[in-house]
DNA sequence: GTTGACCCTCACGTGGCGTGATGCTCCACG
DNA sequence: CGTGGAGCATCACGCCACGTGAGGGTCAAC
């Protein structure tokens, strides 16, 4: 069994130029001819082909793909492992790229800027294995992110307002607790820490304790976010970092 | 302060030629000039091109990415949602393909060799966006929806037929019922009916009985759901729809 | 006041196809 | 049997997003 170019162009959903173009370039050349001098694709040229689109859906050159494929030294399994390996690499960036998005709207939302340095960082030199566990678990919840999505969609200039206020009288409870001496675990820090956890829920997305934690941790350890508290008092953000653990303690 | 070309193009890691080729085509042009005709880009201006990098990275042409950025229509927040889910598409692709490829060294295990359609059957979904949007519309944005498709994504070719049959035996069960003129309401009915939402439940999402009301209905309204019932015998997508609800009531 | 890093503007080259133009081949149908 | 239309072939030019010099000005430092 043999395919014609527009079988296979449909098949992998390339079209029929592009075929004549690997042949043209010797990348991919049919394995047989009929008489009439039509390409004839047989199932070593199929396998070849589901190569090539792989490494240059993953931004190989075609010359860099022609010496990836034709390396001799090169069992199938290899290039499995290769492939799989630089799709991890590649769904790493992108997911760092989300989580740089996820924090520019949180950054957007509480009206903080960035440095230049901080907006190109994600299109540095990437290092895998450094945030990796954290990326895929903030990821692993955009479940989250949607609802914030379609909830955030139909707020108005009045909602925004709203939401800002409240904010803020959340922010002076905190800020009371604080200056009382009161300990993050006292019920007014724990209850303030709720109210900021169910602030969160009406708005944007449903907030667990869980992931409420998260956020806390944020807090602290984001210098723009922490610059949010602490320019209201020394210390606050790891205050209300500790009240938001205090709290998720509590609902345990 | 401003950055020259030089400072930019290190920063966001592109070459001083890029950035005048983009300044070419107006697409990025530095909101100021010294004297002697430097370019000096100022703080928007990394934003933009944040902006443009980011879609461009994601596949836009040039064209579409000036079209995107300059729709007065879309502030920042906008963008930002936007990337975010282009991203998780991408991922999503890319998550499939990295599936594809492990099936793939699995079956290499095995010697077993895959069919050509199997072999594209990843790059065959080209167009995620596409279908994605037309079964958005009929769903509705739901959250099962989400879950449905994130988990669909890690099935393997075994799972879809084991799950294939066992939609099989619910099937014939409820049209046993349905052909031997037990009604909606009848244990034989509500039972099959109760296997499928368990089905739904184990392959696909949480299924309340609420959502499985939803369901049922949508069996019934949607023409291409309906014809996988109809098919079988005529009446039996009401017929499977009533047998849901009072599954349903009796639940209640 | 010269050196060397950096900047400018042309302008042609390249990779990966898209898009015809023009003609041949095949097979299904009247 | 022959014919019409889908599909295939080979040129050949076009386009996009830059790469790659060429030829020359600018600027802080030694």
């Amino acid at each position: 069994m043999s395919y014609s170019v527009g079988q296979v162009a449909a098949f992998a959903c390339v079209t029929v130029r592009t075929l004549h173009h690997y042949d043209e370039i010797g990348l991919l050349s049919p394995g047989e001819r009929t008489a009439a001098g039509y390409r004839r694709y047989t199932e070593p040229d199929l396998d070849r082909l589901q190569q090539i689109l792989f490494y240059r859906e993953l931004g190989f050159s075609l010359e860099e793909v022609a010496a990836i494929l034709d390396d001799p030294s090169a069992d199938p399994l290899t290039h499995l492992r290769r492939q799989h390996e630089l799709l991890r690499q590649r769904i790493d960036r992108l997911a760092r790229m989300a989580a740089a998005v996820e924090q520019a709207m949180e950054a957007h939302a509480m009206g903080i800027s960035l440095t230049p340095e901080e907006r190109f960082e994600v299109f540095g030199d990437f290092r895998p294995e450094d945030h990796e566990e954290e990326v895929r678990e903030r990821w692993g919840d955009s479940e989250a992110f949607e609802q914030s999505r379609r909830r955030a969609a139909s707020y108005t200039k009045q909602d925004w307002l709203k939401i800002k206020d409240e904010g803020g009288e959340i922010l002076a409870a905190l800020a009371d607790a604080y200056a009382a001496g009161q300990p993050p675990y006292s019920p007014q820090a724990m209850d303030a820490a709720e109210a900021h956890r169910a602030h969160i829920g009406r708005w944007f997305y449903d907030c667990s304790p869980q992931i409420h934690r998260g956020l806390g941790d944020m807090y602290v350890a984001d210098p723009r976010f922490a610059a949010n508290y602490e320019t209201v008092a020394t210390g606050l953000a790891q205050y209300v970092r500790d009240a938001i653990h205090a709290n998720a303690d509590r609902m345990a």
